[in-house]
RNA sequence: GGCCUCGUCGUCUAGCCUGGUCUAGGACACCGGCCUUUCACGCCGGCGACAGGGGUUCAAAUCCCCUCGAGGCCA
């Protein structure tokens, strides 16, 4: 039985980086009809950030990312790891370390004065059983060190790198218990994934120094250890580093503010640094669990492209029918303050057909069709420079005025033959006159075809808005 | 600095394992055209890469070595 974890740390929100190494376990589980485990570590207390456990769950939902177990909180698991790191103790495979803080630093300076690679020079792994009495005795504060091999190799294979060896004279004996009592990180993290069953490791590239310390703990436990596959970063758009904040939007709730889709946000991270191996690019959660494949991962750090990522969200919009992406958009308009009562929700319904294929996010969509909702609308300097140079222009949308307000059946058929016809009597290309009824509509030089705009907007705006732009222009 | 990892268009990638079918394919972005009342969609086209150098071989993006570059970890 395939089990696999999501083991993040609650030091903030879910992050883009990690909402994909949760995907790519979720989808090898799934692929391989194993299970899903979800684990919070989080002893190390000093960097807990409140609310980030709620931020994670609700994150992995709302990405359709169900975990079959859990969530396991490591904080509440410390007194195993304790025993374990103690019974390691007894057995000579770890042992109890009572140099001071300030002795190890001094030390590190030292190494770096003398250009040594600086460590712990392992000082206490030769203490006499009575001196580490002695030690006890007189209350000094000790962390339990493991006991790494001082001479040989240690190899491991991970599924995604290959064969991994690092020489033993490179590693230093890590601290496996804090002097407060909290587990390190590997402690922790070998225990927890051996007693829960964990047969693959998938984490990010960054844990790969740190494997070898696992691979020798495990023996130390005289544990299998688990298959390991060490996923790539995700670098910043400039290609230096990992992503972060100062990029932009990095967490997965910031993206759904901004009105990212999660099946579009689960699209792009699963091709960020996976590939099914063809040409098929727009996949369903459940497509990706068929074509999911280990083997398939990239080696590399991909960067994170957000043009490409609003491209494939705009391919999610389109994909929606009307009334779901009323649904979706709705609260958006709510929070802009455009959309609060029966009579703008429904206006709301009859404009989403003009915007579907002209909208990249959900955020951006309130501000691109505030003039259905609101009258006081800016408008384009742009617009007004290029359509109303002369004088003329505004006799002639006084004119269309008068021949619209006739039009009984204000619709776009209507509308439409209404504005050719005059163009046409007029002698005048109908562009002439579209595009600074346009502005004067909407104030944009942008956006959904004029006549259907103008059903939506209703005869009665229309000619409000046409009657007032000489003097709302001459005023901005 | 030491160790580890990685290196195909600007970006994400296919191809590499199992050399020849690769004058290196797709997607985003960019540029041009068509459609058209604008924008967007859609369609057509263009630009654009095997990091460099050595080998192995009849033949290398594909195998080996070195250099360079990038990233990660430890400080």
């Amino acid at each position: 039985m395939i089990k696999v974890r999501f083991a993040p740390s609650p030091t903030g929100f879910l992050h883009v980086g990690g909402a994909r190494t949760a995907l790519y376990n979720w989808l090898f589980a799934r692929k391989n009809k194993g299970v899903f485990l979800l684990r919070i570590e989080d002893t190390d207390r000093t960097r807990y950030v409140p609310n980030s456990v709620e931020d994670i769950m609700e994150s992995l939902k709302w990405l359709g990312l169900s975990w079959d177990e859990g969530p396991v909180f490591q904080s509440q698991r410390t007194e195993i790891y304790r025993k374990l790191a103690h019974k390691l103790v007894e057995e000579g495979k770890a042992y109890k370390c009572f140099c001071s803080p300030e002795r190890l630093k001094a030390l590190r300076e030292e190494q770096r004065k003398m250009g040594l690679k600086p460590g712990y020079d392992r000082k206490c792994r030769n203490l006499t059983e009575d001196e580490v009495k002695e030690l006890e005795k007189q209350g000094k504060k000790y962390v339990i060190r493991l006991k790494v091999p001082l001479s040989g190799e240690t190899t491991f294979y991970d599924e995604i790198h290959g064969k991994i060896t690092v020489k033993n004279t490179e590693l230093e004996d890590i601290i496996l218990l804090k002097s407060d009592g909290y587990p390190t990180y590997h402690l922790a993290n070998v225990i927890d994934d051996h007693m829960m069953g964990i047969t693959h490791v998938m984490r990010a590239d960054e844990w790969i120094p740190s494997t070898p310390y696992h691979i020798i703990l495990y023996r130390a436990f005289g544990f299998e250890p688990p298959r390991f596959a060490h996923l790539p970063v995700i670098l910043a758009p400039s290609g230096k580093g990992k992503l972060s904040k100062r990029h932009g939007a990095t967490s997965v709730r910031e993206f759904k503010k901004l009105g990212i889709l999660p099946e579009a946000l689960i699209n792009y991270l699963a091709l960020l640094g996976w590939s099914p191996g063809n040409d098929i690019e727009i996949m369903s959660l459940d497509e990706m669990v068929n074509l999911f494949d280990l083997k398939k991962i990239g080696k590399r750090g991909s960067v994170f492209d957000y043009k490409k990522l609003y491209w494939m969200n705009a391919v999610y919009i389109r994909k929606k029918s009307d009334d779901e992406l009323f649904k979706l958009a709705l609260p958006y308009f709510k929070e802009s303050g455009l959309v609060k009562n029966k009579e703008t929700e429904d206006l709301l319904r009859k404009i989403i057909p003009l915007f579907k294929e002209r909208i990249k996010t959900l955020s951006e969509f309130p501000p691109f069709s505030e003039y259905f909702f609101k009258d006081d609308f800016p408008y384009e300097e742009k617009g007004i420079r290029k359509y109303f140079k002369s004088e003329e222009v505004f006799t002639l949308l006084d004119s269309i005025k008068e021949e619209l307000a006739k039009l009984q059946n204000f619709n776009v058929d209507g509308i439409e033959q209404v504005i050719r016809g005059f163009a046409e009597k007029n002698d005048i290309k109908p562009s002439k006159i579209i595009h600074p009824i346009r502005v004067a509509l909407t104030g944009k030089t942008i956006g959904p075809g004029l006549f259907e705009l103008m059903e939506v907007l209703g005869k009665e705006k229309v000619i409000q808005r046409l009657s007032e732009i000489k003097e709302k222009i001459k005023i901005e």
